[in-house]
DNA sequence: GTCTATATGAAGATAGAC
DNA sequence: GTCTATCTTCATATAGAC
């Protein structure tokens, strides 16, 4: 029964998505996720011969997703300044977890940073997503050659926010520097307006 | 013999230190600890019994480092916007560092935050001490309501940029990005200086 | 395809000889 | 104070019955 297969494959998948997210990939065994699913821990094997394949599908599943909310925003906000605003906006959204377990992406990256380079390099692909939209948001806007550095520094900011209201358990500090982030795109956008003028 | 008893393990806390960083504190176990540190395995236990009292150690070495750097900045740098632009130098300083590990802080933070709440709030520590001085620094440039929201944004600059650094395996990103950090305190410089005009 | 039972190894931790 | 031997627990992973 391949759809029956199929059903259980995304629930365990479902459900290492959050538990990574919320434990941290080295922190979740098997045994967690297997529990969680409701896949007897024998079983788990029939779907997954490797911790790394799990993490793998994870990471496919997340990409996707990003992937399919982007496709969203672009067809649904009309200007780049809206889109860029969306993006902060997002933050706002997901502040409740943000505050408890950091950024999804940004945490996984950490983590593996640190001594699993080869799965990194497959987290990074989150990143990358979000970078290219991003550029394409800011080149709409008239930065042509700035583009790329202004993509990096709003990812980043949006980093440093998820970190530090993380650190702190901080709703505040959340509003705050999204705040800021707000402020910084309405600059930017005048300035592009001047250029235009 | 206290003194050569001392003398482990101060050797054991720098190990560990390192290995901490570099691996992330989950990742690391005694044995790693103690053979890198060229202790027995069993003679552990005499000097640390569990391993979250090594992390302790850990932490209160590193607030002492930087409670002694920062004295020392104030010290020997004469004005508020040059120790802001000292604090910044650090990360360009630390880059190598930064960009294959992340920031010892940070990345110990985002670690403990998901499921150790007792030792994240030890961890913290380390952040207290950095708000606190931006935030003096902040207020005798007279910003003296926006001191803590200041200190905040430039933490979190700055791991936004350890962060994304790590991401991308790239000292462009650092370097970039530090010069951003840098031209933001000099506009906020020039606003503090109208202001007093 | 599903599940039980179990192998294997590493990790944290302890007892107790020297 | 130092070190060996060892215990327990839990993780990844497999064999093989159903």
């Amino acid at each position: 029964m391949a759809d029956k297969s199929e059903k259980v494959r995304r629930q365990i998948i479902e459900t290492a998505n959050r538990l990574f997210y919320h434990k941290g990939y080295n922190q979740t065994s098997f045994s967690d996720i297997a529990d969680a699913a409701h896949v007897p821990r024998g079983n788990f094997y029939y779907y997954f011969k490797a911790k790394d394949d799990i993490l793998r599908a994870v990471i496919a599943q997340r990409v996707g997703d990003i992937r399919g909310m982007l496709a969203e925003w672009d067809e649904n906000i009309g200007t780049p300044v809206l889109r860029l605003q969306r993006f902060v906006e997002m933050l706002r959204n997901e502040q409740q977890d943000l505050v408890r377990y950091g950024c999804p992406m940004g945490s996984l990256n950490t983590e593996l940073g640190k001594a699993q380079p080869a799965l990194k390099r497959e987290a990074r692909a989150m990143f990358d997503l979000y970078r290219g939209w991003l550029a394409r948001q800011f080149e709409v806007l008239g930065f042509q050659e700035q583009a790329e550095s202004l993509a990096v520094e709003l990812l980043s900011r949006a980093q440093g926010i998820a970190v530090m209201s993380q650190v702190y358990g901080d709703k505040a500090i959340l509003a705050q520097q999204t705040v800021q982030l707000d402020a910084w795109i309405g600059e930017l956008v005048e300035r592009s307006e001047d250029r235009r003028a």
